[in-house]
DNA sequence: CAGAGGAATGTCAGCGTTGTCAAGGATATC
DNA sequence: GATATCCTTGACAACGCTGACATTCCTCTG
């Protein structure tokens, strides 16, 4: 069997079959197709009416070619997380079909050093020609990558940018707010010896989440000092830092973890320790991830819409009557499950 | 700022350039690109500098109007699981893009009514041209689906195919034989006392895991019958069982789930339960997926080479020389970790 | 009511490849 | 040495659609 001549369906009608059918023009037919002004309303329904009887579907490489549009939307992927990423595809995925586009799936590895990364993108754009790219972090970060397709004249939208935001269009939620509705969430039930594990340096949203919550502390009148340790976005950074906190003797009786996996990590130390989540201590994350659910008690974290993110990146590209740069901000909300109660009697 | 207008990078070079460049006619080029026979080996080396110099790519619009390739191999997607999807994805992407082939993502819901189901697929088809696909589990298995695709005359490869294993081409793991090496494990770790938490029903692939787990303890010696729960693939599920397990009174020593998530939550279970593993009950799962290493103990599980599944499915689509059908069997290989150790003494 | 301007529709030449067919040259066969 | 056969190369017409431009038919304006 052949690749090439292996698709022995049925014919597929073209757009010449759905004039003829419908008696009027070819061109007459693309306008309907393509939406496009000066079409009356009599023509447009019989070329309407045509296209659903013969079930018409316009060939995409034709249109390509003769057009200037691909109707592919390239999605850039560079994220450990797979939770993160599926979401973020599945978002963008639903947006793009909803406007008759397609997906096409790009990975690209920045840990590489810059010339090398540089090469990758040259071959990529090169190769896949695509109406528009959405960016996801950290690539939504990376300059080089920015500088690359603004020199091609390339659209993108940045999901969760954090650096140089008026480039492109992004797409973004409040971190820091968010943070400080997990801190009220907290000093609410009585918490006042807080610990903090922050996120990768190079992450600046997680840099926002400890400003935002250090700050709300401090505002609703916290006294002692935020006890702050590095624990990455994973989970066994995560339980690094545990280990470490606890060794230390250092008490506190809430901790906000900078993602969910790597509460995860604090939650398992906390057990291997001794110590009882909720009841003798609170932790919480960061996404509402799948991993949330995935671990008992179930966690408590701030729910970030990361599918609607994609969405949203995606129907952005896809809107031609948006304007060159904008930054649109979603809603986050808190996500209150088991493993936050009020601090132990002391 | 346009979608359409808005590339304006550097012109592309066109196969007439590259004609033109090295001083032949344009489908001498067409042939060295295709790689095509009777090419004379100076006539290929002009091309190619040709190619080289100007930096030239084919057009894919034009070659999948002209020809009849389109040269997307499309990922059909149904699985819940952003871990295993992931891997499959990956590996997918690597083997298209080895071929200079383009990755095209499709969901479908095969959750649906049955009509709805084929509606969708049509739609799919229609939209959505391939040069095959790639089928994941559960799709793989979905006769529905599969019935379409062979009317349709398309070609796919199935990944862990169960049922009618002889349609199209599949890539799979021998599942029994790794379910048989995990009950060796425990067996040798000394445990004679066990429970098996069951995946889905429709799984197939849970349900050969169970009979070869059971068989293997059989062969060596096993009196107590094996205590079996359904927990599906799922935290929920296997935390679940684990409760009414533990509720129930009965105390195997060793516990094996159907996969990494079930056994994520057969291990909350116990530890909500009071029973510290590995020390008092050992729990291993399935897949070596990225949840086994996010809880704590690390869990000993089964690893399945989904990535290289996804590549191996990818090849052999695009391999044209390839026979009809066959089934190829990739290797598994046990990953002991910290949730397993040797039973309590009594 | 002539002329201008705009709305509605049509004609036609590509877009950048590949498939078909033909032609010329080299090699093999009797 | 003539004919048959294969190898190598090229000319040219699609592929299905859109962009530029032409044409017709209104409707408005003064």
């Amino acid at each position: 069997m052949n690749l090439a001549t292996s698709s022995t369906g049925p014919v597929r009608a073209t757009m010449d079959d759905v004039a003829r059918h419908s008696g009027v023009s070819l061109k007459s037919v693309s306008r309907v197709i393509n939406g496009e002004p000066h079409v009356s309303a009599t023509l447009r329904a019989k070329v309407e009416a045509a296209i659903a009887e013969l079930k018409y579907v316009p060939d995409a490489a034709a249109r390509s070619l003769a057009g200037s549009r691909t109707f592919i939307i390239g999605l850039l992927l560079d994220n450990p997380s797979p939770n993160y990423t599926m979401k973020v595809q599945k978002g963008v995925y639903d947006a793009v079909r909803a406007h008759q586009y397609h997906l096409r799936i790009d990975n690209v590895d920045s840990s590489v050093p810059d010339d090398e990364f540089s090469a990758q993108l040259e071959a990529l754009v090169r190769n896949s020609r695509c109406d528009g790219f959405v960016l996801t972090p950290p690539l939504s970060d990376n300059l080089l990558l920015l500088d690359f397709l603004d020199q091609s004249g390339i659209r993108y939208v940045r999901i969760a940018p954090a650096l140089e935001k008026s480039r492109g269009s992004g797409i973004v939620i409040d971190d820091a707010a968010a943070a400080a509705a997990m801190a009220r969430h907290l000093w609410d039930l009585g918490h006042r010896r807080y610990a903090i594990m922050r996120g990768p340096t190079a992450h600046m949203a997680a840099a926002r989440r400890r400003d935002g919550f250090i700050e709300e502390l401090k505002r609703l009148g916290l006294e002692h000092p935020v006890i702050e340790i590095d624990a990455g976005f994973s989970f066994e950074g995560g339980i690094r830092a545990g280990d470490s906190l606890l060794a230390s003797g250092l008490r506190p009786t809430a901790i906000f973890a900078g993602n969910d996996d790597s509460a995860a990590g604090v939650m398992a130390a906390c057990s291997k320790a001794g110590l009882k989540v909720p009841d003798d201590i609170s932790v919480c994350g960061f996404d509402d991830s799948w991993i949330a659910r995935s671990v008992w008690p179930y966690l408590t974290t701030v729910y970030q819409p990361i599918e609607e993110m994609g969405h949203a990146a995606a129907s952005l590209l896809l809107r031609r009557d948006e304007p060159e740069s904008a930054l649109h901000r979603l809603d986050f909300h808190l996500v209150v499950r088991d493993s936050t109660a009020p601090p132990p009697q002391a």
